[in-house]
DNA sequence: GTCTATATGATGATAGAC
DNA sequence: GTCTATCATCATATAGAC
């Protein structure tokens, strides 16, 4: 069958998976056509169709599959009870798996206009699933006055789209790893909320 | 003729931007057809081509003259020489000028891969010299040690990302307006680099 | 499950009349 | 400058043989 998002079964849809991801990404969704799709998998059009019943099929299970991976992550990250550890813990999980997912990412934020309502309906709800996480994050922090916050859901988004637009600029074997822009985003968000790592870098060339 | 960027004549030529900057926007690029365009501006298709040679130069068109008009806006923007007025300064110009253009800005950052090459390093080249005058003040704040900042291109390209993040959940009408935004904002960036702005409601709160 | 063949319609772009 | 008509190609999706 393979026909729902949450369980694709053969290894022939994973490979279309595959596929497909690679070419939205590279082209975007509406710019590739199913023979190429299809092409790309060693099948001709008609086999696609004994796998997903539509294009948009393709692209809804792409997206929806990465979001669920991504609130599992997220899930499985087991972030601190304190703040701004929790805050720290955030950034560096994001990061982390945006910046190793970067087509996945690019899809879910750029293709959300080519689906349907209800199954834009579904994506959206599991974005803002991974939103609230670091609102909760915020709203801790500022209830416990260790962060300074004038409006948690506009810091909210700010972070989030300050961290994932690391997928527009980075790229491997540039002039830093991902390990250090890691760090540097910890320090970029915590200081978001009126926090700075200590003892780091531009602490040592203020003195 | 009306085939280059920047100097786009008729009136015709203008209403085809008009209403193919609003499609885009809506539905990308490549799901747009040209037909729909015509009859969007109250022609036939075939006229459309008096105006413009392809369907990707009207693509370019808006693009580069978004750009264009950008970099020229904040040009006459006056700048303070001070870093962190300046760095004030253009987070309220960038906000602004982005809240009240959504579809171009749209459309410059997601239709960059349906540019063929030589189109795409233009406007790519427009965009990074946007960039250049954010990295300049935190250079400058840098320099004269009133910010904080570890990585001057990492910090800048946050920046940016976070402030046009706006667009992908600002709407008028909803809980802040566009002015209480900017208020916010601004606190946001100056905190990227280690400063905030005094006397602020935060402030009030933690004393 | 995959193939070939095909239905049906839309696509970007052009030609030539007015 | 706009129209109508058309070209050649491509699209998604389906049917039926193997």
């Amino acid at each position: 069958m393979a026909r729902t998002a949450g369980s694709i079964g053969t290894e022939t849809a994973k490979r279309v998976l595959k596929e497909a991801l690679s070419l939205f990404a590279h082209h975007g969704y509406a710019a590739v056509s199913t023979r190429q799709i299809a092409a790309a998998c060693g099948l001709q059009v008609g086999a696609l169709y004994n796998h997903f019943p539509t294009k948009q099929a393709i692209l809804h299970a792409l997206m929806a599959t990465h979001l669920r991976e991504l609130l599992e992550a997220v899930s499985n990250a087991r972030l601190s009870n304190e703040p701004s550890a929790a805050l720290e813990d955030f950034t560096r999980f994001h990061i982390r798996y945006h910046i190793g997912k970067p087509e996945e990412v690019f899809i879910a934020y750029m293709e959300l206009r080519n689906l349907e309502p209800e199954p834009y309906a579904e994506v959206m709800k599991l974005r803002q699933e991974y939103e609230r996480t670091l609102r909760g994050i915020l709203r801790e922090g500022q209830a416990r006055d260790v962060f300074q916050i004038e409006d948690v859901p506009v810091t909210a988004m700010s972070i989030i789209s300050m961290m994932t637009g690391v997928n527009t600029w980075f790229r491997y074997g540039g002039r830093l790893s991902a390990t250090e822009i890691e760090e540097i985003y910890v320090n970029l968000v915590l200081s978001v909320v009126g926090l700075r790592k200590p003892a780091t870098v531009q602490l040592e060339e203020i003195a």
